[in-house]
Formats: C-alpha cells, structure tokens, sequence
DNA sequence: ATAATATATGAGCATATGTTCATGTGTTAA
DNA sequence: TTAACACATGAACATATGCTCATATATTAT
C-alpha cells in the first residue's frame, strides 16, 4: 500500500467503502468526529506518561499511605535525593502530588483521589493479564 | 546533604528518627515492607507507559467503540500504515489490544475491560485538576 | 555572620522512544 | 504465476527521558 494514500481525504475512495472487511465510511466519519480531540488525547498522555516510570510508580505508592518529607522518600525509594526530587517534580507539575512547606522540610502527599482508583485498575488488570 | 548518606542502611542514624518533621523510622520501615515489590512497580509503569502516548491513546479511544481494522485505524487517525502497526504491535504486548485476522485484514479490539474504566478515571483527574 | 540542613535545579550523558523509509510476509484475484 | 492488497517489521534518525554530579536556594542553629 502507497503510505502517501492513507493520508488522503475520508471523502475519497478507499476501496474499502461497504466492504465486509471494513466499516462503512460514515461510520468512520463518526468515530473520527465523536473522538477526543488531540489535545484532550495529549493531555491523558502526558498523565500516563507521568504514572509511566517505576520511581514514579513507587513515590505514588508510598504517598498513598502517608504524606512524607522528601528525606523520608528517599530512605524509603533508597535512591539519591537529587533523584527522587525531580521526580517529584515531574508528578508536581502533572499536579499528581502537592507540597506543603514546614521549615526546611518539604511534605508531599497526593493531590488526586482519582490516582488511587486508577492505581487499583491497573492491578486489576495485572492479575487479569 | 551528602549523596551516599541516603543510601545507608535504615538501621542506621538518619537524623530524622523521632523528629517533628519527619516520620518515626518503624513508620519508614512498615512503608518499604508493605511496599508494592520492584516487579509489581515495573509492571504498573510498563501498563502506564503503554498508555502514555498520544498516538495509543487515540487508538485505544477508536477501539473502545468499535473493532476496527489496521486500514480504517490509519483514516481514523489520519496516520501512515507503518506507524500504526508499530504502535498496535506496542499494545498488543502489552495486551491492551488483540487481534483477530479474516482474510487479509486484522482486526484489531481491546482486549481488557480495566481499560476503560481506567479512562474514565484519569478523564475525571483532568477535569477536576 | 557562618555553618549545617533540606530541598531544588541546570548541565551532561547514556538509553529509550516514535516516526519514516524500505522491504518482508501472507492472502486474494486475474 | 503474477499482480495487487493488507499488514508487519527492521534500520535509521531525531527527540525525549532518567539519572548523576555539581551547585543554588531557603531555613535554622551557633
């Protein structure tokens, strides 16, 4: 198949127009047009991609259980402070945890009730796997 | 800080222990032991990082309503052939997707009913962040 | 003020990722 | 058999990612 044809427009032929192989063409049109629009599809990719990385996956999971200080993750995640904080970035900036400031030390904690139900979904779907 | 101090053993002095402004180390101890294992945290960031694309995401949205074939995915998304078999190849892996071949056509479906509650919840964290 | 502590961040580097291009495999039609 | 079609895949390339190292910022203690 010619790559340059699978970008042509939905109004041209494709020669799979009512085809048992395929769906009709308005069907099509439909699925294209009730779809997420691109940014909303960007938007949850970049929060998947967030929850996309052991550390990040770990940090979460310690958060679900008690807000802790940075220092506290880093003991918890054995991993070098530099490390575990621009991680903590990454999901601060996906507004996936939150910080709260006392002194010197910085306490972080979720900052979605969503995250824990995804989380218990993908388990889910691990045993199912 | 010094960087090698954080990977010390957690028997060891840490200068948090009992402090105000950090967790009592038993806390810091129950935490790591009834952490999710390594592998477990490896397999939710894999699952994730399948999710974590743009290009996925609109796929598995085209998938959730209606079994489509690799033809009518490229015009739905409006991209070439090749990049949506390699992205289709990725879900497959990760059996999010599967296939069912009639003919010379593949068609392909999700293959986990986790998945779109797992959507549903992260469309919920965007809109609520 | 000086030092120590807790965290944040920029630069650099090795590795991973997503697409394109060319080509391979399997199926149907002539 | 030959051609056309539908899909899969390896190589290559540009970009993104996650860590380390060094250093910066902010707060507290002496």
């Amino acid at each position: 198949m010619k790559q340059e044809a699978l970008r042509e427009d939905m109004t041209d032929e494709c020669g799979h127009d009512g085809a048992d192989s395929s769906a009709p063409r308005d069907t099509l049109v439909r699925i294209k047009e009730e779809f997420v629009d691109d940014s909303t599809a960007i938007d949850m990719a970049e929060m998947f991609k967030a929850l996309g990385d052991p550390t990040r996956v770990r940090l979460i999971y310690a958060l679900l259980q008690k807000e802790l200080c940075v220092h506290d993750l880093c003991i918890v995640l054995d991993m070098t402070q530099s490390a575990v904080s621009h991680q903590l970035r990454y999901l601060r900036n996906t507004r996936i945890v939150k910080r709260r400031k006392v002194g010197k030390t910085v306490f972080y904690s979720l900052d979605d009730r969503h995250v824990e139900e995804i989380f218990a979904q993908t388990l889910q779907h691990l045993k199912h796997g």
